[in-house]
DNA sequence: TTATTATGATACACAATCGTCTCATAAATC
DNA sequence: GATTTATGAGACGATTGTGTATCATAATAA
């Protein structure tokens, strides 16, 4: 399976949809049921990946992957600090359901997420965001760098909650995500920015 | 089995606590490995749960109760908005394994928590809470309740995080939990407290 | 057009899980 | 101490999931 073939490219990226959007809402769900939902027979699930486990470590993959593609429109613009965190909420709430699937492969038995060598240059990545924006006075020094992350991870999910739910839209939660991150749900919001 | 005998109590308890400390990490253990992890023979389990899906639906009554059993001393103490929120955080926190339990199965196909009643009157007590907050001046009255509450619960699972990972003790996790949720993670914190 | 290739359907053996049952044993209740 | 009751171990059939194989068909590539 080479996918020198229109059929097969479409055939696998129905199957890792299907993946994509069941496993975190069934994380029991069969091969066969997953072939249902992509539209494909089972038999063809199996030649394109060998196993349950090689199936959800492909989505993995392809999830990482279109994360750290959609991030690539910053790596011209420069930004440091609290505007490139802004920047990378924007660029991956659109992609909130590949975030959703890392989150509920975070604890997976072996799995474990945050050891994952792609998970960790992500995270890597942020660290040094968090720690320009400390430098920069937009977030206060003595705020743990790991709060302050999970935090931020928190913040995305509870944005893509609202989004899937369409109680508000992406720019909206964008929005409220930033205030809420750097001002907090206090009263006078600041002027922190600029 | 009607919990006369000490062991059946004993029993009992050990498969909940292995339910509850194994299935939101391996959501496909069977039946096997969780009497195994409770110590308990296979059949036994059986005679307290009639099936998988039984064990489930008690270990989540068992969540929901001891979450609102951990909560009573408020009903004494009359505390109202931001107040409330505070003192529902710390006592809360202790019981982070139960919240953990809960937010496994949020989306677990047929269940959708959000459905389930226990959950309804949980969230209606949220609601009226941050409303007081608002009506306070604690939190921005343009602040949708939903977008405060999901944040209130991500913040709450960004703690527990990280606790269990011995990151941080209970103590420094609230106050890091209320001054970000109040004030955010930038600088200068507010006098937003009495 | 012709040759290639992916596909669906189906059958298959194998393993694991499920849920029930029985029986001897050990612990509890009385 | 006598009786009741929960337990562990094991056997059992039924069901379900897994992974492989085959074959006719239809879409693609050449």
């Amino acid at each position: 399976m080479l996918l020198r073939d229109k059929r097969a490219v479409k055939s696998r990226r129905a199957l890792i949809e299907a993946g994509l959007a069941e496993l975190p809402v069934n994380p029991m769900a069969s091969l066969t049921e997953i072939a249902e939902i992509a539209g494909i027979g089972r038999a063809t699930l199996y030649r394109h990946f060998a196993s349950r486990e090689a199936l959800i470590e492909e989505v993995l993959k392809v999830s990482f992957e279109d994360i750290i593609q959609a991030l690539t429109p910053m790596e011209k613009e420069n930004l440091r600090g609290k505007q490139a965190m802004m920047r990378a909420v924007e660029l991956m709430l659109p992609l909130a359901d590949r975030l959703r699937f890392l989150s509920s492969f975070w604890l997976d038995g072996e799995r474990v997420l945050s050891k994952d060598p792609r998970y960790a240059f992500m995270e890597k990545e942020t660290i040094i965001t968090v720690e320009q924006a400390k430098e920069d006075g937009d977030i206060r020094k003595e705020l743990p760098t790991r709060w302050v992350m999970n935090t931020y991870d928190a913040l995305l999910f509870s944005a893509w909650d609202m989004i899937v739910k369409e109680e508000a839209d992406i720019r909206d939660v964008t929005a409220l995500l930033m205030t809420t991150f750097f001002d907090g749900v206090g009263p006078k919001p600041r002027e922190t920015q600029e």
